[in-house]
RNA sequence: GCGAAAGUGGCGAAAUUGGCAGACGCACCAGACUUAGGAUCUGGCGGAGCAAUCCGUGGGGGUUCAAGUCCCCCCUUUCGCACCA
């Protein structure tokens, strides 16, 4: 159906070669493909070289392969993120595929051992809504959208291994996330916990908190989501939390926004965790209620004689003048429950809170709080603090509870304004008294703070936290803005979870209790046939022969875990299964990964900044850990491609602003689509997609092609090296020089490919001396191959078809990557601007590497600039060699 | 509010370290060629001016022989964070 509509729209622009080349695409039939007529012309015809060049490579398994293990080249791995099998690739997997696709071939070209896999992500939620529309399986029409699309990434001739293609919702992929499931739960990882949970109405499932933006789910910009209560599985990723904070510093090779942004999430801060005595409700209980377990919010279930706070500031607890409690905090909750209008007023509070997070904006949420009429102790001071309830404290942060400074907060300040609390200075500025609120904490230090006062705040801090502990009423903490990693799904289209729920029980587990599917019964395949419906809960759980099993354990009667692993599991750790894809018996062999590791360039959107990019750092860690890799982090440099767009917005179906890839490769080709794509801006900046740029770039690429199959047959022998094949021969290798500059640097493949166009006009301007025999044939050669070479990582079907032309041996991917010859690259003569006052007079010719005396004497004899400084005097003349001569002049 | 990046012709952009602002390309204009093509080639193309020349990199100051680039203040856009205690 797709297929019929997308004929019918290339139809509509043109019909003839077009259309032709659209239909070898899905029908793979050659015969309708009309060469002739451009044949018969010699001009440049992009479908004709490229479809050559496909069919040649397809059959050339071993063109792209990677060597297992190389002694005596370097090894270079080059991954893009792998795609959402959706079945139609968009421009912005083109333009992330041709930076990939460059590299991998420039370092190639270089001598590397390449790397340069491509595979699926290929469970979700797409599929399952795809069944429902079309009534087709969510595997076949998964699997059909991988065909398609990778043939659409062969069309576009982008180099990778397919032998180690990766399919993720495939059991032999798939089952190695249960094995590391099973190593997960066994190490403590894995575990399951009720909790409150992020739901969403749309995906009808659980989100993980990095799924959950702005209070909306990440795939559904419209959809508030839900928090319900629910019991999960979890990845402690926080135990990670240090690691993954820390090891940011010295990943240099990532761009510092994402690692700003990890660094946000993972929301490290230190400290200290105070108990407040809640008065008349019986003793505080003098044991360790922080001390005792690092989870401080579980420590007060039940318990509403104390509430514990958490704070950054323990050195501003003299001015604590209320303790804040968030509406879901037990204390709160044990309260409401004696006092039924209280507890309606703490209601309201919770609504108000619920309402902001789903507008998206909790930051702005208008303070509103309630009075409790209860007080609580301040540990260290003994005051009696009055407790309210706020709709700014967050129950899912700290301990859910703060004790309010008004002087040194901001948010205190403001809700005590309001409320009319008491504000009381404990902390001053050197030598003055800044105006309330006052939270600087350096050079600053306490005031009426009792046997603290004078102490500078970060001295007070340790001391006061190790005072807090020693008299058992709290500790120095850090908390985590992060969370453990949610990973149930109630969705079919998943890896099944490898536990089970054995009935009855049996020793050391109750009835219903957990229990691991053994490695030996791995995979747990997930059941082909399923009817996929709208209703909630797991599809899984519907499936009768699926649910019921026996217990590995006992053998009796037990029942399956029917949720799916969230699918950023799968991604995960693809890219290690890269290494060794067809491995049965391990998730990888430990010696390929290790040989490989860590990529060497990873490239994909900075939408993953936060999702694939934290969940695969993790996971590397875990597995480190279990002794499969030695690499701590999966990536050594990480580059984040720009977005693609169209008159200002991001493509999208709603806006109709989409521009297919098929579009583009019918009318001007791939190689004219993927040169455009890096052509346009510098590959980190979004690219507003202009057709008319690609066909001035399918223009260029003609202009190519005409030049060298004109010249392709110099003959060697011709000789006469006239001044012309001189400067070709500069202007090339300054080219060289500049591409591989630019690979090793910035990766500003725009200036690249002006510097190519530069090139090619240079040469176009030669036309005449070169066909009046000025040049000789072996220079022509040496430009036409050099210009090949650099046009290659870019253009690879035209390369591939001129080097070929041009009599080149073997693959030109695997020819050497030209080396700049500095002599031939130097040039005679420069030309020196002459300024007056900084404002450009006219511009000098003088030899290459004239001193500085040369260079002034050049300057004043040049007759214009004579001219115009006859009758002033020049006070200064600034040379700078090789750059220009500033006169100074009155 | 905090943090980061950015702001240059009609448009996409270029200008590694302060050194000819606008390379390269698109669009546009003029011309050439033609078995008219969505072709190709030549020339022009920041603004003002006949010209000499002057003005011009978001705005305003500053440093310097020289500033798109460095410093200070301000404006705008994008992104990230945001009662995180």
């Amino acid at each position: 159906m797709r297929l019929t509509a997308f004929l019918l729209s290339v139809g509509r622009v043109r019909s003839g070669l077009r259309g032709g080349v659209s239909g070898f695409l899905y029908n793979g039939s050659m015969s309708e493909i009309n060469v002739m007529e451009s044949e018969r012309q010699g001009r440049y015809s992009p479908a004709e070289i490229e479809l050559k060049w496909q069919a040649r490579w397809d059959a050339d398994a071993a063109l792209y392969a990677a060597e297992e293990h190389s002694a005596d080249k370097p090894k270079f791995y080059c991954i893009e993120m792998l795609p959402y099998p959706s079945g139609q690739l968009h421009m912005g997997h083109v333009r992330n595929y041709s930076i990939g696709d460059a590299l991998a071939r420039h370092m190639w070209m270089r001598g590397y051992n390449v790397l340069h896999p491509m595979g699926w992500d290929a469970f979700g939620l797409p599929a399952e809504n795809a069944a429902l529309k079309n009534n087709t399986p969510p595997r076949e029409w998964t699997l059909a959208n991988i065909a398609a699309m990778r043939k659409q990434m062969q069309r576009i001739g982008f180099s990778y291994d397919w032998a180690t293609e990766v399919t993720t919702c495939l059991p032999e992929y798939y089952r190695w996330n249960q094995w590391f499931f099973l190593k997960m739960y066994e190490a403590g990882l894995a575990y399951r916990k009720k909790s409150k949970v992020n739901w969403c109405p749309e995906c009808q499932t659980v989100l993980a908190n990095e799924q959950v933006i702005d209070g909306r789910c990440w795939r559904h910009e419209d959809t508030v989501v839900e928090q319900r209560d629910l019991t999960q599985w979890f990845l402690r990723i926080t135990k990670y939390a240090d690691e993954l904070l820390d090891g940011l510093d010295k990943l240099e090779g990532w761009p510092e926004k994402v690692r700003t942004m990890q660094r946000n999430w993972i929301g490290r801060s230190e400290g200290t965790l105070v108990d407040f005595a809640v008065e008349g409700r019986g003793k505080a209980t003098a044991g360790p209620s922080t001390t005792a377990t690092k989870d401080a919010a579980s420590a007060q279930d039940d318990k509403s004689n104390v509430i514990t706070v958490f704070t950054t500031r323990v050195d501003t607890i003299f001015g604590a003048t209320s303790v804040q409690l968030a509406p879901e905090h037990a204390v709160a909750k044990a309260f409401a429950s004696e006092d039924a209008a209280l507890a309606a007023k703490i209601e309201e509070l919770l609504e108000q809170q619920k309402r902001a997070r789903e507008a998206g904006d909790v930051g702005a949420i208008e303070k509103h709080g309630v009075p409790t009429g209860r007080f609580a102790v301040n540990p260290f001071n003994g005051e009696r603090v009055p407790i309210w309830v706020a709709n700014y404290i967050l129950a899912d942060y700290g301990t859910g509870a703060i004790m309010s400074v008004p002087a040194h907060d901001e948010r205190d300040f403001e809700f005590a304004e309001k409320y009319g609390l008491e504000v009381r200075r404990v902390i001053a500025a050197k030598g003055e008294e800044a105006p309330l609120p006052f939270t600087a904490e350096d050079d600053a230090s306490l005031v009426d703070s009792g046997q603290w006062t004078g102490l500078g705040c970060e001295d007070a801090q340790r001391k006061m936290a190790a005072f807090a502990k020693a008299n058992g009423f709290g500790t120095a903490t850090v908390t985590y803005r992060l969370k453990d990693w949610g990973v149930s799904r109630q969705r079919y289209w998943g890896t099944p979870i490898p536990m089970v729920y054995c009935t009855k029980g049996h020793a050391g587990v109750e009835p219903g209790g957990v229990v691991a599917v053994p490695e030996s019964a791995l995979p747990v395949v997930l059941p082909e046939q399923v009817e996929i419906t709208q209703q909630g809960g797991s599809p899984l759980g519907r499936i009768a022969e699926f649910v019921e099993t026996t217990c590995p354990v006992c053998g009796g009667a037990a029942r399956r875990e029917t949720d799916t692993m969230d699918t950023f599991v799968d991604s995960s750790w693809y890219f290690y299964r890269y290494t060794d894809a067809k491995n049965a018996a391990a998730p990888f062999d430990s010696a390929k990964a290790n040989y490989w590791f860590p990529i060497d360039q990873y490239i994909g959107g900075v939408e993953h900044a936060i999702l694939h990019l934290i969940y695969s750092r993790f996971w590397t860690k875990v597995m480190r850990d279990l002794g499969l890799i030695k690499n701590d982090e999966p990536a050594e440099r990480l580059f984040t491609q720009g977005m693609v767009i169209k008159d200002g917005a991001k493509m999208s179906k709603s806006k109709g602003n989409v521009v297919s890839p098929d579009s583009m490769i019918s009318r001007y080709g791939a190689d004219a689509t993927r040169v455009y794509a890096l052509f346009a801006v510098p590959p980190d900046k979004d690219l507003e997609w202009q057709e008319d740029g690609v066909a001035g770039v399918s223009r260029f690429l003609g202009r190519v092609h005409r030049l060298t199959m004109k010249y392709a047959g110099a003959n060697a022998s011709t000789a006469g090296d006239s001044t012309a094949g001189q400067e070709l021969l500069r202007k090339l290798h300054q080219t060289i020089g500049k591409i591989t500059q630019d690979f090793s640097g910035r990766w500003h493949f725009n200036t690249s490919i002006a510097s190519i166009m530069i090139l090619v006009n240079e040469i176009a301007a030669r036309e005449t001396a070169m066909d009046a025999g000025e040049v000789s044939g072996e220079v022509i050669t040496q430009v036409f191959r050099g210009l090949t070479l650099l046009l290659a990582p870019f253009a690879p079907f035209l390369a591939a078809e001129l080097w070929e032309q041009l009599g080149g041996e073997g693959a030109v991917f695997r020819a050497a990557w030209p080396v700049v010859d500095e002599t031939l690259a130097r040039e005679d003569e420069i030309e020196i601007p002459v300024q007056m006052n900084g404002k450009l007079t006219n511009v000098v010719k003088v030899p290459a590497g004239s001193d500085e005396a040369t260079v002034k004497t050049a300057a004043l004899a040049d007759a214009k600039v004579a001219a115009r400084i006859e009758g002033k005097t020049v006070v200064k003349v600034i040379v700078v060699p090789g750059k220009l001569v500033n006169l100074v002049v009155k």
